[in-house]
DNA sequence: CCACTTGGTTCCATAATGCAACCACCTGGA
DNA sequence: TCCAGGTGGTTGCATTATGGAACCAAGTGG
């Protein structure tokens, strides 16, 4: 009676759900893109208990999105970074917090906002598009098997 | 000892895996982008038990991302059918597609594509883009707290 | 009116989660 | 050099969530 696996799911969304479609994996992928590297800043900003941290982090290292780097400061401690596929996720990442900005924030304004770097301003909303980048709607899409 | 909640968090991305982030509710709702509107449609899709097919689509309507409608075929009956909100996730859905695509798939080829449903094309690559359209890596974008 | 489908609920065993205690190694300062 | 504290875990145990199967009521089709 384990949790049911998805791994050979022919859906790459499921795929994808059952690598990081945990509670704390993408947490802890997004505070690496915000710059956290070390065991203890995970723990500390995400309040989850150090036997799960270890867990997910393990899995992560397993899966190719993070691993493990000496540590920048010159200490013999190790820390934890993206790897280009743990950075691939940035789209995943941005697309949940546009959704949380519209959706999850009814009574407050949304606190944070992902702005360009250089210029400050707020990063472009996602959305799909056709192959010329006219947007498409919900009807406008379907999902096919290519080589049946 | 509940799982933690994250509905309280700061950040859009917390509180948006806080009400999608468990196993199923994500690919329920690809489900739903998919056609499907009937429990037992979504049961036999996800092979999931009823038990938490039930919770999870009970989720779903509390927190507004789908309703429960008098089914399409005039049977007495009832469907459920994607909210405005659940229908915002589609990007969400997407960036997690292309990623699966990318990732998920190291021997065989990926065996479904999202494409325009009138050309049959596949959809554009989600990006992260600056406000004037330039494609932004990693390291050019950061999270500020606008109004501190 | 009766068999079958649909959409659940209930019960129970098992796995995941969370807290706390513990521990080894590293580091910095006296 | 020695020891206090920080770092990065592991272990044990209580509590929750998950998954399978059995059960059940209302709807439906003949």
């Amino acid at each position: 009676m384990k949790r049911k696996s998805l791994e050979a799911a022919p859906c790459p969304v499921a795929r994808s759900l059952d690598v990081i479609g945990d509670w704390w994996s993408l947490l802890i992928v997004r505070d690496a893109f915000l710059g956290r590297r070390r065991f203890g800043e995970f723990q500390k900003s995400l309040g989850l208990s150090k036997n799960i941290l270890t867990q997910r982090l393990r899995g992560l290292v397993d899966d190719g999105i993070m691993t493990q780097v000496p540590a920048s400061d010159g200490s013999s401690y190790q820390e934890y970074a993206l790897t280009p596929k743990g950075r691939d996720l940035h789209t995943v990442i941005l697309a949940l917090r546009q959704w949380g900005e519209d959706h999850c924030f009814d009574a407050e304004p949304c606190p944070t906002a992902l702005v360009e770097r250089a210029t400050g301003k707020p990063v472009r909303r996602l959305t799909v598009q056709a192959e010329d980048g006219r947007p498409l709607g919900l009807g406008e899409t379907m999902v096919v098997a290519p080589a049946g």
